[in-house]
Parts: structure tokens; C-alpha cells; sequence
DNA sequence: ATCGGAATGTGACGGGTGCTAAGATGGTCT
DNA sequence: AGACCATCTTAGCACCCGTCACATTCCGAT
């Protein structure tokens, strides 16, 4: 007989499955993920996991965005933390990099594409700026908020999002590893403050 | 009998993987290599990779590092284009972000840091610039010619890699892959030329 | 030239996974 | 009470990775 059968119905196996899911991924990366292996971790059925997802593609995807709406909340609270567009921007900018290096692996997962990235449904007409992306628009606000020229709307904020972006990917990924924790702050301030010197 | 069972040895075989490998990654991406697939592909038995490679992950990392190769050389065309050291950093950093493009799958997995990435050996102290890290190198150079402020070499060194490698990384997997192919050019030209206007 | 080691290729095996199909169980609503 | 539906289970297929013992070929040393 099985040790503790337990009830029949789980209760709340998605989001059981799911928390398992984001602490195998914080600790061993998106490719440990195995829906067996949560399915055990569980204690319940290989096979249980399929009446919630339709897959692992769709698991990992609820993960992407579970993690940018991580990302999407820090950025809003940096966002609160400054009044002048600027400040703000820059707070963004930093608190862009020091989440990605503080949370590698839901960083990386909201910007994987190969199984279906969370962007899908942004696939508006080329040219016109994101706004409503999440992570993304709070750098639209105060960009707006900054100048007025819709040009240099686009072009300061794509570039910032750009900035910050590559170097947590660098930083992640890249050679910019070695890069100590505590350097990050310092680094990130730097980069950003090269954009936003000239309001 | 097996059609035509060919030599017992290959006689090329490493090579051989690679390239199919290179094909099946361009087309399909790095989750849907598989050793076993290349063997069948190359017509041999399904264990014969594994005295080439020590496992998929060594085979992923070769793959790795031609790509990175590959950017390596692009990169080194563009600057040969330019003379004076802006125009080379802007030519640059406009190859980087066609070559993400041209190659998606090629640029992802040379920053993937997942199974080993090829930047392992860059592990120095931290606060030093990756001199020597391929893909980077020319556009130290470049700097190097343009400023003679260490300090400022390292900022406009890094916040150059940066933004290009951040708008390569939106553009495929992010939120600004709807940006037709014929923009990029004109993107990544507006965006690296924030930095380097004053010499 | 031959002999023996090293490199390369083969087949079978154990453990793991994703996913589907068919049946069992338990709430829920009329 | 009865019927329905979501949830869970068992069984099974196909594929994969990696290891093992064994076969074949090549190549260099004697």
C-alpha cells in the first residue's frame, strides 16, 4: 500500500506544481524542468501534470510569465522610488540589472523565445513602440515624462532598454560574469547615466 | 542486408556531426539537437558520437564556439569597412545586431551559459575588461584608438557591447521581434550612434 | 611484414522523459 | 438520487542520454 494515499483530488495541484516548478528553476536552471519530476515532488501521478498543462512547453510558459511580471512589479517599485524622469529612468535601469543578476534563471526564462516566449501576442505592425509590454511600460511613462519629442521618445527608450538589457545578459551569460555582485549597482548606474545626462 | 553498410570508419565523423548539427540548429534549434538524430543522419550507429564528443553538452558547446567564431569574424569584416575609430565602433555595432538577426539560433547559443557556455576560461578578477574575449576584442581596439581615458575606455567599451548585444537579444526573443528585418539597419545605427557623437 | 595498441564503430541495456489512451474516483449541480 | 464533469491513475509507446562489453580497422613500432 502507499504510503499516505491522500485524497484523490490534490486540491490545488497547479499551483503546487507550479511553486515546485519555480524552485526547481531558481536552483538548477529551465532545463531541469521535467513534469514527471514535479509530478513525484508532488506526490502524485506521472501524469497528473497534463490536466493543468497541456505541456512541458506551456509549464515553462507560465513561468515566463510569472517572471516577468516579477520584473514588471520591481521595476515599478524603483519606479516609485524617484519623482524626476530621470531619476526614475535610471532607478528602472538598475533595478532592470540587479534583477536579473539576483534571479538568473526567471530572468531568463521571460526571454526565451524557443518555446513560445511571453511576447507572442505583441506581434503589432513594426516601427511602433511596445507600450503595454510588460516590463516595459513604466520606462515608456517616464520617458514620456522626460521629453515630449516622439523621436527621441523612441530612441531613449529603446536604447535603454537596450542598455540594460545587454548587460544583464552579458553579465548573466557572457564574460561579463566574473563581474562581482557588488559591482553590479555601480556598473548599471554608469551605463544608464551615459543617456539620461541631457534631459 | 543494411544498404550499402559504406566503410567501418566514417573517416570524418566529427566534422560530419558538426555540420548536420549546424544545419539541424539553424532550422530547428539547440532543443532539438540530438545526438542520436545526428548519428542517424550521418549513417552510423547511434553510440558512434560519443567518441567524438563526450556528450551532447560538449557537442552543444563546439557548436557554441563557432558561432561565436563566426560573430568573431563578422565583427573583424565590419571594422576593416571604417578607419576612424567612431566609424569603426558604429560599424560594428551595427554588424552585431545583423548578425543576431541573420543567425538567431547561432547567437543564442553562443551566450548560453546553460551547459558550460564558451566563456568559462574569462573567470578573472572581477573589474578588468575581457580583453581577449572573442566577439569582443575589436571593438576594444576601436575604443582603445578613440579615447585615451582608461576610464572612459571601459565605460564607452561597455555600454557600447551592451546596448548592441541588448537590442540583438529584444529583437530576437523579446518584445521587439515584430521589427521588420529592413529596420534593424537603420536601429542599431540610431542606437549606437548615441554614444559615440563626441569623440 | 607483422604484431599489437589505439582509435573508431556496433549492439544491448538501464534509467529517464514527453505524451496519449482508457479507466477509476469524487465533487457538483439539477 | 442520478448524471455529469473535472481530476487523478494505470498502462503503454516512442524517444533520448550515457555506459558497457565487444568488434573492426588503422597505424606505428619492431
Amino acid at each position: 500500500m502507499p504510503p499516505t494515499p491522500g485524497p484523490y483530488h490534490h486540491g490545488d495541484l497547479r499551483h503546487a506544481l507550479l511553486r515546485e516548478a519555480a524552485a526547481v528553476l531558481d536552483e538548477s536552471g529551465v532545463g531541469a524542468l521535467s513534469l514527471r519530476d514535479l509530478a513525484r515532488r508532488a506526490g502524485v501521478s506521472p501524469t497528473a501534470p497534463y490536466h493543468h498543462f497541456r505541456g512541458r512547453a506551456d509549464l515553462v510558459h507560465a513561468l515566463a510569465l510569472d517572471a516577468l511580471d516579477a520584473l514588471d512589479a520591481a521595476l515599478a517599485a524603483a519606479d516609485a522610488t524617484q519623482t524626476d524622469p530621470a531619476g526614475r529612468i535610471r532607478a528602472q535601469g538598475v533595478a532592470y540589472v540587479l534583477f536579473a543578476v539576483t534571479h538568473p534563471e526567471r530572468f531568463r526564462v521571460a526571454f526565451r523565445a524557443e518555446t513560445g516566449g511571453p511576447f507572442e501576442h505583441l506581434a503589432g505592425p513594426g516601427g511602433a513602440l511596445p507600450e503595454d509590454a510588460p516590463a516595459f511600460r513604466h520606462l515608456v511613462r517616464a520617458v514620456r515624462a522626460l521629453t515630449a519629442d516622439p523621436e527621441r521618445q523612441v530612441g531613449l527608450a529603446l536604447a535603454t532598454w537596450s542598455l540594460v538589457h545587454g548587460l544583464a545578459s552579458l553579465l548573466i551569460d557572457g564574460p561579463l560574469r566574473p563581474f562581482a555582485r557588488d559591482q553590479v549597482r555601480g556598473l548599471a548606474e554608469r551605463a544608464v547615466a551615459q543617456f539620461v545626462l541631457d534631459a
